[in-house]
RNA sequence: GGGCGAAUAGCUCAGCGGUUCAGAGCGCCUGCCUUACACGCAGGAUGUCGGGGGUUCGAAUCCCUCUUCGCCCACCA
């Protein structure tokens, strides 16, 4: 016997082992797969977190769940690459350098493009890859030499070289129409970047007074009445009836002062406020479509940063208002006038900046959009054809339809930070090409040229993640053997953003998915189910849970505490109660390593040196049990059902293999019965190594830090590339499970007895057990000890005595027992407890009775099921015979 | 306006056609420092499975509907 075990503390501290045992890991290059290699390869790529993030607890689950799927695979045989890196998150990360400038009260204007630019980098190169350290710390085993950044040099080529083929493929074109604009950023967005949400506003209803139409005045309803400085038109539905004589008359624009006309347009819901629409074109994504089958004008109303500016339209006392004031001042100048009918309460969609906040302002502006119907349809129709899926299925419907319905993406930003837009104009001859190289001169006719200046969306680099930080546009080896990729794990959140154009990028740039299967988890929210986030203030800090808990009890909680895809809750002011229960699992493992690693020997005979059949009942149950869990933990990995997996692995632990099988074996451990003893050895060896593989992946710092300890192991060992147990089947036995069950019971009915009676925990018990009928009796011969030592008796008999006095107890099951506790007990409590038991059985024997009586049921249940069922019943009335004679032989009522 | 998801023990959730399927963890109650673990051990209480209809021999489990929460999409000016 070795010491090992005991020379442990005997609580499992976390901060004594992570930090040195991830390191071994990097050491050992555990978490780097070669380029060459007979294995087959499994890929995931992580969604980068924006270069200036720390860690999250949305991000802690996102890279839990990679990290469970990679060490899974990893310990399967598989070549595992997990590639990281993050994002250069384009008005994110301008975002935080322009407030950091703010401090030393500049702006970037002050700067200048150069030096702002110039600036970031810094900060980047400064605390760039926080993120990325925190992942290591919470166990996440990235192949850290591959390490990408949407920015790298060459990522850039990579996104260049995309912007430069789309251009010659005739999908990206400048568009003229009104987009979203944030005035804050002072950039446009796409259509994604704009959210909309509901809010609470008002419907104001306002009067146009009218040139020789039917009534002096027509009122329009609008939710933005400063807009109405940009007005051209006033629009009508055609079929409406009550407004047809107004059409082709003349309204007066209040304010500002300026007859526009009353038109007729199909996009005016005549339902809508009074029928009479305003028509603002350079401020209203409609109105825009309006103006151009009108052929208004479009005044721009508005500077970039949101206040009221026009030569005409725009009065000197309203000038330069931001527009928010503006709308005030003007309501009340409409007030004063008389022009304002009403103000109703209005509930509406706005949209909003997702960087910032701000209310985004339609705005009509140039922009370089990319057609994507030509790249979703391939994509939409090898998703019909199955060759990717998305787990789980009900985001089908929300994935295709935003595929069907694809509007084209607007790319350009008007930012610093973020990839130039490589589109070269000619100032001389307006020459207008899009360049792999930064071009001297004009390419047609050698004048001077300029440089577009714009950048281009974030998610314009993002998109070809799965092949960019590969290598491509060249043939790598890398990107040969790893792409296409396996499984993208992602938040629902991104899934239009950036899974969905992942998906065209690679069929388009690559001519294949970049992944077969997109796994979408929930979102990780506190009790009210609100999303955890900083400006809530209701979010957990990952690092702060390691700390306390540790890094395992943090991944266990986040992979039990959602199913496939469900939201994770977790409950921000009780962190005890939310973690707690990891951290006791690692101590419970711990200790059970504690208690085995001090009774093996340095060697331990394998297994397979004992024939299995002469081995003793519980030993043959747990191991049967432990290859259980092994089919369990495989089958829910690859159905993405990690918390399933989990808490079998923990049901194996915890009541498996401590509760009962150590229990059970701790007298042969103590005995000189030299093969006995060397078998439960064997098995507890066997059953400990399965337990500490298959929950590797979860919680890879206890399990690694334990296995390294077993008795034999190499030094340079590591349980992250060790194999994956093989569930056997030739190890399935019911019968054997069913035999284990009957000696469960027997303890457990006695240990139910001695808490009923309160016997005192040192009093002295025996017991006498009849079994009847079939071989029962010889299991609880066999196990007598077992029995014995687990039910705390100092005897157990066989028939006899048993009947004549004490506690008593019937079990079902098939098996027909009875059990008595020797000692004064109270009969009349006995037939309490007794009859109780008999009326449950009754209850129960009812209604199966009734369910076999019907005929219906007899005649289309399934034979097996009936058969079943009636071999319940015949169990059950046998428990009941005697458990009425006992009642009689008490002399109960 | 359309679509999706959720509603099961005090809390967070699992179960998703067959009476040991009414469960787990936390919390609660009663005993225990039984030589691995008090971050533990043993025993225990708690739920008309959101309401109402339906399908079925049989429903927490399938269908419809209502209510309440949450999310997504949409040119609600």
């Amino acid at each position: 016997m070795t010491t090992t075990g005991f020379a442990l503390p005997p609580q499992y501290d976390p901060h004594a082992v992570e930090a040195a045992l991830y390191r071994r890991w990097l050491e050992r290059g555990a978490f780097t797969p070669g380029s060459a290699g007979r294995r087959e390869p499994y890929v995931i790529v992580m969604p980068p977190p924006n270069i200036t993030a720390i860690l999250h607890m949305g991000q802690g689950l996102d890279n839990v769940i990679q990290d469970v799927l990679i060490r899974f695979e990893r310990m399967r045989g598989r070549d595992a690459l997990w590639l990281p890196g993050t994002d250069h998150a384009g008005i994110a990360t301008q975002n935080v350098v322009e407030r950091l400038v703010a401090k030393e009260g500049k702006t970037r204007f002050d700067l200048g493009r150069e030096a702002f630019v110039e600036r970031v980098w810094t900060f980047v190169r400064q605390t760039g890859s926080t993120i990325l350290e925190q992942l290591k710390v919470i166990g996440a085993s990235c192949d850290w030499s591959r390490t990408r950044f949407t920015f790298d040099p060459a990522y850039s080529r990579a996104v260049r070289e995309v912007f430069v083929r789309l251009w010659e493929e005739g999908l990206i074109y400048r568009g003229h129409r009104v987009i979203h604009w944030c005035p804050r950023c002072l950039t446009a967005l796409s259509d994604e970047e704009a959210e909309s949400k509901d809010r609470d506003g008002k419907l104001y209803y306002i009067r146009y007074p009218v040139e020789g139409g039917p009534t002096p005045h027509l009122t329009v309803a609008t939710t933005r009445p400063e807009t109405l400085l940009g007005d051209t038109a006033v629009a009508v539905n055609p079929a409406d009836a009550r407004h047809a004589a107004f059409v082709g008359k003349l309204a007066r624009l209040p304010i500002a002062d300026i007859a526009i006309p009353i038109i007729a347009d199909d996009a005016v819901d005549p339902a809508f406020g009074t029928g009479f629409v305003k028509v603002t074109p350079a401020h209203d994504a409609t109105d825009f479509e309006i103006g151009l089958r009108h052929k208004l004008e479009m005044p721009l109303v508005m500077t970039e940063d949101g206040r009221m500016e026009h030569p005409t339209r725009v009065p000197k006392s309203l000038a330069g208002l931001d527009r928010f004031d503006a709308r005030t001042k003007i309501v009340d100048m409409l007030k004063e006038r008389g022009l304002l009918e009403k103000i109703e309460p209005h509930r509406h969609a706005v949209r909003r900046c997702y960087r910032c906040d701000t209310l985004v302002e339609p705005r009509l502006s140039d922009q370089w959009f990319v057609k994507m119907k030509p790249l979703a349809e391939p994509a939409l129709a090898a998703y019909h054809r199955g060759e990717y899926r998305i787990v789980p299925e009900r985001w089908k419907a929300t994935y295709e339809r935003w595929m069907e319905g694809i509007r084209d993406w607007n790319i350009s930003r008007q930012l610093w930070w973020g990839h130039r837009i490589p589109v070269f104009t000619c100032t001389k001859c307006g020459e207008q090409w899009a360049d792999r190289e930064d071009p001297a001169t004009c390419r047609k006719c050698g004048g001077p040229v300029e440089q577009d200046p714009d950048v281009l969306d974030t998610w314009f680099s993002s998109w070809l993640w799965p092949f960019a930080t590969l290598g491509w546009p060249d043939v790598t080896p890398d990107l040969e053997r790893f792409y296409p990729g396996h499984t993208l794990v992602s938040g629902p959140d991104i899934i239009f953003f950036w899974v969905a154009r992942m998906v065209m990028s690679g069929y388009h740039f690559m001519g294949d998915r970049p992944f077969r299967t997109i796994y979408l988890h929930g979102i990780v929210r506190d009790t009210e189910h609100r999303k955890m986030s900083k400006s809530l203030g209701n979010g957990i800090d990952p690092l702060d849970v390691v700390e306390r808990f540790g890094a395992d009890a943090l991944r266990w909680t986040v992979i039990g505490g959602g199913s496939l895809g469900a939201d994770v809750i977790l409950d921000p002011n009780d962190l005890e109660a939310t973690f707690a229960p990891g951290r006791n699992f690692a101590n419970k493992l711990w200790n059970i390593g504690r208690f085995i690693l001090a009774q093996l020997p340095e060697r331990v005979r394998p297994l397979e040196s004992f024939e299995q059949s002469q081995l003793p009942l519980a030993d043959r149950w747990i191991l049967m049990r432990a290859n259980d869990a092994v089919a369990a933990a495989t089958t829910s990995m690859e159905q993405f059902r990690l918390d399933e997996g989990a808490k079998r692995c923990y049901e194996f632990v915890w009541g498996e293999l401590a509760d009962w099988y150590v229990e059970a074996v701790k007298p042969r451990l103590a005995s000189d019965g030299a093969g006995s003893r060397a078998a439960a050895h064997s098995v507890l060896a066997h059953c400990f190594d399965t337990a500490l593989r298959l929950l590797h992946p979860v919680v890879p710092f206890i399990t690694e830090e334990l296995w390294r300890k077993v008795p034999g192991r190499q030094p340079d060992e590591l349980l992250a590339v060790a194999p994956w147990p093989s569930f056997r089947p030739e190890l399935v036995n019911s019968e054997l499970d069913l035999q284990f069950l009957r000696v469960k019971q027997v303890v457990e009915k006695i240990r139910g007895i001695r808490a009923e009676y309160k016997v005192p925990p040192k009093a002295r018990l025996r017991a006498s057990i009849t079994a009847r009928g079939r071989d029962h009796r010889k299991v609880f011969e066999a196990e007598n000890e077992t029995i014995r030592r687990l039910a705390q008796l100092d005897e157990l008999s066989f028939d006899g005595a048993a009947k004549r006095v004490g506690a008593y107890a019937v079990f079902g099951d098939g098996s027909e027992v009875f059990v008595a506790l020797e000692g004064a007990i109270d009969v009349q409590q006995e037939c309490r407890r007794l009859s109780g038991e008999l009326i449950r059985l009754d209850q129960q024997l009812s209604g199966l009775s009734g369910k076999l009586a019907n005929q219906q049921f007899v005649a289309r249940a399934p034979a097996e099921v009936v058969a079943k069922e009636r071999e319940k019943e015949r169990a059950w009335r046998d428990q009941r015979q005697v458990l009425a004679d006992k009642l009689r032989s008490l002399g109960c009522s």
